[in-house]
RNA sequence: GCCCCAGUAGCUCAACUGGAUAGAGCAUCGGACUUCUAAUCCGAGGGCUGCAGGUUCAAGUCCUGCCUGGGGUACCA
């Protein structure tokens, strides 16, 4: 079942960003009441952060845009805009720049009171209000069950699960799901290679499938097998057998990633059957409303998909070499029909967000059409392809191939790397980027790995909490934020303001790679702060308490990006 | 052949979806620890954003065509 909406709690106050932009539509507004500007339709008002520090904290070039329309200089616009802006607390100084920028930047006694409201806001800082509590599922790794999780499935859980988090923190209702594909031939595949290797373990002649699974894998699984049931499975009949040995060999995989992702800390609400697509009889009804609605050609026994939408072929949906053999299944579009009706009508999501690998592209406007097919949104489908990972030693690559049973899988990373730097240096690139993955790099605890950089920076925090609490002083005394005037006092605060921001970018764009750019831009913001100053001071009393509610707000927020990432936020380095 | 992704500093990558002088880290060179963690900080050099056109006030970003690398090309998912 869905969980509920009304249970999402709305703690958070609008953007910043959004409050900008919306005081610059009021001044245009109110300019042209008092006709200081012609009249024209107030449009859209996009605000940026500046690149520069010089260019304040926020910049509109929307005058650069209304020079047609006004008739007038970019630069003229922008004067009488900010003469007619309305004031917020917020708002320090607004002056016009460059070719017709209104730049923004915030007063700084008020970011100074936001040290406050960080620490008020606690776990909740940085959540915002984007979803409105619509429903989402996040699907996810979804890997063959016929094997260990590898490393493109462990990106594949990275951004699947980071994503997930920053959704529910954008106040999206999240689910996250792993479909398990136990209905296609890979499995019988895996079931004939178990039932060669359960039937050699126990010393009879029996050949291997030409293509079967090589991997070492299966060995141990049907030696483990032949250990827990001795020779049961051979006086079944063969078929029989072949198949309670694969569900049997599923059932043990699906333990193993489900231990291995929790140690990546990876978890799922639902592990969804493909099998249950058809044993509910859902695939047939839904094959009949196809063809009725006229989505549905034969020929030569087959049946195919055919949409105006493709401009494809026709996509194969079943063939007659599946129809003869019950126990194959039809193929994997016919499955992605009834899965995503599944998803979008029977358990309601209001959208579906599916991670594939890129090589899974193709398929893209294949589920796209049949959405469409089934009378259904297809903006309510959103597929995420992300690139290869190519593993390294160094220099070296680390060759794979599944079938061959040849690769380096998530729990041997794990063991090597640890998830830490796994979850980071594989959300240090967008999605659209190809990652090489460096296990040498990745256990280094240098300068050049940045996950250290980042939890260098908490631990730092804890520790000058710990002194101050040997020094004496009370970690959770009140100070007056007001003396936070430092210009790296004010720069940090300025950064951790950019928090919901962020979330919101990573949510509305998918973008879980953003976060781990701006917890190196916060650590290095903090670290700039550390440098300049001291924080527990015996003789300024005053200045050491408003510093430690700043280090205090600095750690929640660090904490908070941490979290979302799933990397732990250590106290001691 | 066709489809998708990428091409930005020596290297690995960002760039808030069309805005100001294209930014970080690493590497290189030069500095900073009797001081809350030097896994840190400061400074310097480093660019025809693959090439050629086009769109407009404005292009790394959009369009067209090439070049290079990776992936896919449908009964494995």
């Amino acid at each position: 079942m869905l969980p509920g909406r009304e249970g999402k709690e709305h703690t958070v106050t609008a953007l910043i960003s959004d409050q900008v932009a919306s005081l610059i539509e009021d001044g245009i507004r109110l300019a042209q009441e008092a006709q200081a500007l012609p009249p024209f339709p107030v449009p859209h008002v996009g605000v940026e952060r500046p690149r520069q520090t010089a260019h304040g904290d926020y910049a509109t070039p929307v005058c650069l845009q209304l020079t047609e329309e006004a008739r007038m200089a970019p630069r003229a616009i922008a004067t009488r805009v900010i003469e007619y802006l309305p004031t917020a607390s917020f708002l320090g100084k607004v002056d016009v720049a460059g070719p017709g920028y209104i730049n923004v930047t915030l007063d700084s006694s008020w970011v100074a009171r936001q040290t406050r409201a960080i620490l008020e806001t606690g776990d909740k800082w940085g959540h915002v209000d984007l979803g409105s509590g619509d429903c989402v599922q996040v699907e996810f790794v979804s890997a063959n069950p016929t094997g260990p999780i590898t490393v493109g499935s462990t990106r594949n859980a990275v951004i699947g699960d980071v994503l997930a988090s920053v959704l529910d923190a954008a106040d999206f209702v999240v689910e996250r799901e792993y479909y398990v594909n136990d209905a296609g031939s890979q499995v019988r595949k895996f079931g004939e290679s178990l039932y060669a290797r359960y039937a050699q373990a126990l010393g009879e002649e029996e050949p291997f499938p030409g293509d079967g699974y090589l991997g070492g894998y299966v060995v141990d699984m049907a030696a483990e097998f032949a250990r827990q049931v001795g020779h049961s499975y051979l006086k079944m009949d063969r078929q029989e057998a072949i198949q309670a040995l694969g569900e049997r060999g599923i059932e043990c995989v699906l333990g193993q990633a489900r231990a291995d992702l929790a140690a990546l800390r990876v978890s799922f609400d639902t592990w969804f059957r493909e099998r249950s697509l058809y044993d509910s009889g859902l695939f047939d009804r839904l094959l009949q409303k196809l063809r009725k609605d006229g989505y549905v050609t034969e020929r030569e026994g087959a049946v195919w998909f055919t949409s105006p939408d493709l401009e494809e072929d026709a996509v194969l949906i079943r063939s007659p070499q599946v129809i003869s053999n019950p126990e194959e299944r039809p193929t994997y579009l016919a499955s992605d029909v009834a899965y995503v009706w599944n998803k979008l009508m029977e358990r309601g999501f209001d959208r579906a967000i599916y991670v594939w690998g890129a090589d899974h592209h193709g398929d893209v406007p294949r589920v796209r059409a049949a959405t469409k097919a089934l009378g259904l949104d297809p903006d309510r489908v959103e597929i995420i392809l992300y690139q290869m990972v190519n593993l390294k030693r160094g220099t070296e690559d680390v060759r794979m191939s599944k079938r061959a049973g040849e690769f380096v899988t998530l729990r041997e990373m794990i063991d090597e790397v640890g998830p830490d730097p796994i979850r980071f240096l594989l959300l240090t690139r967008t999605v659209d980027a190809t990652i090489d993955f460096d296990l040498d790099l990745a256990v280094e605890q240098s300068e050049k790995n940045p996950v250290y950089y980042v939890q260098y920076a908490h631990a730092r925090i804890c520790s000058i909490l710990r002194y101050a609490a040997e020094q004496g002083w009370d970690p959770d005394h009140e100070g007056d934020v007001a003396l936070l005037t430092h210009e790296s006092e004010q720069a940090l605060i300025r950064k951790m303001l950019e928090l919901p921001e962020i979330v919101a970018y990573a949510a509305e764009q998918r973008a879980p790679h953003r976060l781990t750019f701006y917890a190196q831009e916060l650590a290095a913001q903090f670290h700039a702060f550390y440098r300049d100053c001291r924080v527990v001071a015996e003789e300024d009393a005053e200045r050491t308490r408003a510093r430690l509610m700043l280090v205090r707000a600095a750690r929640t927020t660090l904490a908070q990006v941490l979290g979302l990432l799933g990397v732990t936020a250590p106290e001691r380095m």
